[in-house]
DNA sequence: CAGTCCCGCCAGGCG
DNA sequence: CGCCTGGCGGGACTG
């Protein structure tokens, strides 16, 4: 449903271009489905490649991505093994225990070796620290681990990347996660929306079980724990939020820039929030924010609080800057929830 | 114009 | 040296 009109000069004649056909995320789909059988056990690049009618490079962004989310692994030289959907749960499983349980785990950001004893590791392994492998599990974790339901891509690219100031590299690392989201929304492991206000674009974690119809439902369950957590210990959260981020690079550990990451995205969000919380003492509009996904809307529904007069009572005791900005940032991803499931119930019978 | 992200160059790694 | 990998970012496409 996009323009014909490609006033493109065509390499060749007749065959029009679009861009969308070439997309990582579609190359995805169309490689999950040629594989996602039970027969299938071996996956071979150049195979998937021709099959695919793409080049091998491609194949490679799609199987590291899958790999990290256990959906593939693998193999060996031009061969991966299939593992199936039913990996995920397990993979992110993983993700989440081992990023909670010691950032000195095992397989964060440096590692690759498991030769710990030598630990002259500089950082011989500035490769495998940027790699697409690597990038994917630490946005999920992102996720995970982490209180925010809604990132932007710079936002991640911030956490993942640590320096702020190098363009650059900002640059290269919200390309990958543009890659990274194509391939996630494709499994719909992630949605994209926009920041209720900024509209800035974002991405929303929905996990895996809400695309199967046979309905584990492991992500809502795990959505859920989120939620309730937004009314108790915001600082004990905002640990946690810390310890998510300085693991995944532990090599700054300094929350000046975890706050100026947080600062970053929310700085201008929090004087609005001043101000939404001074003139819109009830009834907060939201603007015509429509999550748009999910037509089976199995989502549970639970009761909603109110968020705002939990702001005024939590809010004053936040005088740290850091945690100002970071108790911004959670009000942000309540409100683009509240506002969802409000949404939800207006538009609920419409035709 | 800002947001996306395709495309393929080219550098490591390995046999 | 040739082949497999895959980081990287220019710049074309999109809304």
């Amino acid at each position: 449903m996009s323009s014909f009109l490609s006033r493109e000069s065509e390499p060749d004649s007749r065959t029009f271009y679009c861009r969308k056909e070439k997309s990582l995320g579609l190359l995805c789909s169309n490689f999950l489905e040629l594989y996602n059988h039970d027969s299938i056990q071996t996956i071979g690049l150049d195979d998937a490649a021709s099959k695919l009618g793409v080049e091998r490079r491609r194949i490679y962004d799609v199987v590291n991505i899958l790999e990290s989310i256990g959906v593939v692994a693998r193999k060996g030289k031009n061969q991966y093994s299939w593992k199936g959907f039913g990996e995920i749960p397990r993979a992110l499983e993983k993700l989440k225990v081992l990023d909670e349980n010691e950032s000195g785990g095992s397989f964060n950001v440096k590692i690759d070796g498991q030769d710990n004893s030598s630990e002259s590791s500089k950082h011989i392994d500035t490769k495998r620290e940027k790699s697409l492998w690597l990038i994917t599990q630490n946005f999920v974790k992102l996720f995970l681990c982490s209180d925010a339901e809604i990132i932007t891509l710079d936002s991640a690219a911030v956490a993942l990347l640590g320096d702020v100031h190098n363009s650059t590299a900002m640059r290269t690392k919200v390309r990958r996660l543009y890659d990274i989201a194509n391939v996630f929304s494709s499994m719909n492991l992630i949605e994209k929306t926009h920041h209720p206000e900024s509209r800035k674009p974002a991405f929303r974690w929905l996990g895996w079980g809400a695309k199967l119809h046979n309905g584990s439902t492991t992500a809502l369950a795990l959505n859920e724990s989120k939620k309730r957590m937004f009314g108790t210990e915001i600082a004990n959260h905002s640990l946690k939020r810390m310890k998510a981020n300085t693991s995944v690079h532990r090599k700054l550990n300094q929350k000046e820039n975890m706050a100026m990451h947080i600062k970053h995205e929310c700085v201008e969000k929090d004087n609005k929030m001043e101000q939404h919380l001074k003139q819109s003492s009830r009834g907060f509009v939201f603007g015509p924010f429509t999550p748009g996904g999910m037509p089976t809307g199995n989502k549970n529904e639970r009761p909603v609080g109110d968020w705002e007069s939990l702001a005024s009572t939590y809010k004053p005791h936040y005088l740290n800057q850091a945690l100002s900005d970071l108790f911004a940032h959670y009000m942000e991803a309540w409100k683009s929830w509240y506002a969802e499931v409000a949404g939800r119930g207006e538009t609920h019978l419409s035709p």
